[in-house]
DNA sequence: GTCTATAACTCGATAGAC
DNA sequence: GTCTATCGAGTTATAGAC
């Protein structure tokens, strides 16, 4: 049997799917029995309660959000380079999985602070690498200068917000899902150029 | 009585907090009276159901989030300007205000997509002016071409997803409460600096 | 491992006294 | 208007048959 056959793998996807369109609060056991196509007590035969499949999903999700990013961050790539390579990874796996960030981030916010850490303690995910790499192309000259976590947040921000933002923006710019799409295809280069023009000198 | 002393007042102000900190499926009646010094039976008289406590909250503050918005788009500043107004404006609400981006986004995601033009059906906001403002400047050879829904969502993301994304940014930068605070005081001026940089010729 | 049935509990909502 | 007490629907979780 494939291991995307069996009952556990078909669980964490029923799980993941209802979780992060719903929120834990939001989500019911009910509805990942019905995605799963099993019935409630499988879930805790496989998963003691809600709140353990819960953090199994989370757990993944999070480490795996982190990790594509961490690759880029660390990679031996020059600046400019690294920021268009971490604009399209990113810009096209949120494209793919637009519920993600939304969901982690409001999750987060609704729990204790150090839950982030806790969360990572194996292997915390960490921007050093960019960092320095920022402040060499800053105090080399290539670059104007910009404190190094301001421009990796607005990295973030806008390869993340609009998706997270998706029923707002559709709204008011008055656009379809169609022409939404578009925008964030071409955003793939788009805002890493943004980017780059800001800090070039 | 002051008006703030009265008892619906003080559950709307506890209503808001308890909603916009845990979401309507996370939040329970029982926390809103706790947070409101009274019990669960008054905000049944007050407001019918929980339904109707909502959906009073969401609309005045996402009508707020907008109003506000729509203020400095429609206004009279040149281009440089208004995009300084904007962000400095918009991130000193959200310091005060950390909770409500992340709120109304998150409601707006588990709702049908009409949800939010029904909600702004007397005074839709329209970023139309800012638009065409944007495209003199680019006819006028005044900043580089951008398309301009591309700008205002960059410009929009940079401003709001820090605060929405405070406990990752908290924990994978290593810095405190009050470190945080401080960039995102500097992110008033840091914001439109680097906009403008990378938009004028 | 998987199911049905149901226990145990949470929570929104109402009844009714004051 | 405000409170206490309680109902009843909906949910998580468990028991027990197959």
């Amino acid at each position: 049997m494939k291991k995307d056959d069996s009952t556990e793998e078909k669980i964490l996807a029923a799980a993941r799917k209802v979780f992060t369109a719903k929120g834990m609060a939001g989500a019911r056991m009910q509805d990942i029995a019905d995605e799963a196509g099993i019935n409630k007590a499988l879930l805790h035969y496989y998963f003691r309660n809600k709140e353990q499949l819960f953090e199994n999903i989370f757990k993944k999700l999070s480490q795996g959000f982190w990790q594509q990013i961490s690759q880029v961050f660390d990679s031996e790539e020059a600046l400019f380079k690294k920021i268009e390579s971490f604009c399209s990874m990113y810009i096209e796996k949120v494209i793919h999985n637009p519920y993600i960030p939304l969901f982690i981030m409001h999750e987060l916010n609704q729990r204790p602070v150090n839950f982030v850490k806790k969360m990572f303690n194996d292997n915390p995910p960490n921007p050093n690498r960019l960092v320095m790499q920022i402040q060499a192309e800053v105090k080399a000259g290539n670059i104007r200068p910009i404190a190094p976590q301001q421009l990796i947040m607005n990295m973030i921000s806008m390869c993340v917000l609009p998706f997270i933002g998706k029923p707002m923006f559709m709204s008011v710019m008055n656009v379809d899902e169609k022409t939404f799409n578009d925008l964030m295809q071409k955003r793939k280069t788009e805002v890493p150029e943004f980017i780059i023009n800001s800090i070039k000198k």
